[in-house]
DNA sequence: CGTGGGCCTGTCTA
DNA sequence: ATAGACAGGCCCA
């Protein structure tokens, strides 16, 4: 498929948005959806095998104005470096299923140990798939993980999150959620609704809004953001929250609401690309 | 409303 | 090599 947009894959699918692709032989591969697939770049050219071009555009979101989304939250020089060195870096659409478990495994783990965790557990419960002389396999589905013993999920390195990846897989199949429902509703209500599941608190639900429910001024506040924040942007905080911040090891709720709301402020109804950008940016720099 | 402490375990750094 | 810090936090008291 020939690009008329701006689009980088590797950028795409190494800024910490997604954890189950695999880098093969230049080839990057996955399975969205139970759709096993390929993909690689080489300059305008996207070439890819599995899947059609709808799927491809869809999932990594080419038809969002990036030119426009990037113009919109470049609202001072710390973030125009960021957007400078991430051209056609875009937020993918991700399996609103498979992030929801994602990012209840991300809680306080680092990139590469959520990575293995996923991994495993794809293998153990996923559908294994042969393609293009590959074993891929296919995130679990509900049931599986809704049925997995706590032991078989613990075996996965889950640790305390066996018991959260089981209870919301438990709700998801007893039809508690409507994702399609949930994208079309406003960011706040569809976060409201997240936050129901267990293992999901408001960071996890900021993470699934933006990734798959497709609510670009989601502004999820790790740690990473909540580092730039106080680093680069304490200033425009009020200042006894930034000093309050500043004195404590971790942000209650509410501090949490007020960074969130700062950012969706500041950088306007496409936080959530800047939040990305400013995240994989501090992340690679040094 | 805010706060403190506990929690599983893989990675990385000193 | 081995310890210790730190991880894209959440839950409960």
């Amino acid at each position: 498929m020939r690009l008329d947009v701006p689009f980088d894959l590797d950028f795409t699918l190494c800024c910490g948005q997604v954890f189950r692709w695999r880098k093969i032989d230049g080839w990057r591969y996955s399975v969205i959806a139970g759709n096993p697939l390929k993909i690689r770049q080489c300059g305008a050219e996207l070439e890819f095998k599995g899947v059609d071009d709808k799927f491809v555009t869809h999932y990594f979101g080419l038809n969002d104005d990036l030119a426009q989304i990037r113009c919109c939250v470049d609202r001072d020089a710390y973030i125009h470096k960021a957007l400078r060195s991430f051209e056609g870096l875009r937020l993918v659409r991700q399996d609103p299923w498979e992030c929801l478990i994602s990012y209840i495994c991300a809680t306080f783990k680092s990139i590469p140990a959520i990575e293995q965790m996923l991994l495993k557990l794809s293998v153990k419960f996923g559908e294994k798939q042969v393609f293009e002389g590959q074993d891929l396999y296919a995130f679990p589905a509900p049931e599986k993980l809704a049925h997995a013993n706590l032991k078989d999920l613990r075996d996965c390195s889950l640790g305390y999150r066996a018991k959260y990846v089981q209870g919301t897989a438990r709700q998801v199949l007893e039809g508690q959620v409507d994702f399609e429902c949930l994208k079309k509703l406003p960011y706040l209500g569809a976060r409201t609704a997240l936050v129901e599941f267990p293992g999901i608190g408001l960071k996890v639900a900021d993470c699934v809004s933006l990734f798959s429910l497709e609510k670009m001024e989601a502004f999820p506040v790790d740690v990473w953001v909540r580092r730039i924040i106080m680093n680069h942007y304490a200033n425009l905080l009020p200042e006894d929250l930034a000093k309050k911040i500043a004195s404590q090891a971790t942000l209650s709720n509410g501090q949490y609401e007020r960074l969130n709301a700062w950012g969706r402020e500041y950088f306007g109804r496409y936080a959530g690309y800047a939040q990305e950008y400013l995240f994989h940016f501090e992340r690679t720099r040094r």
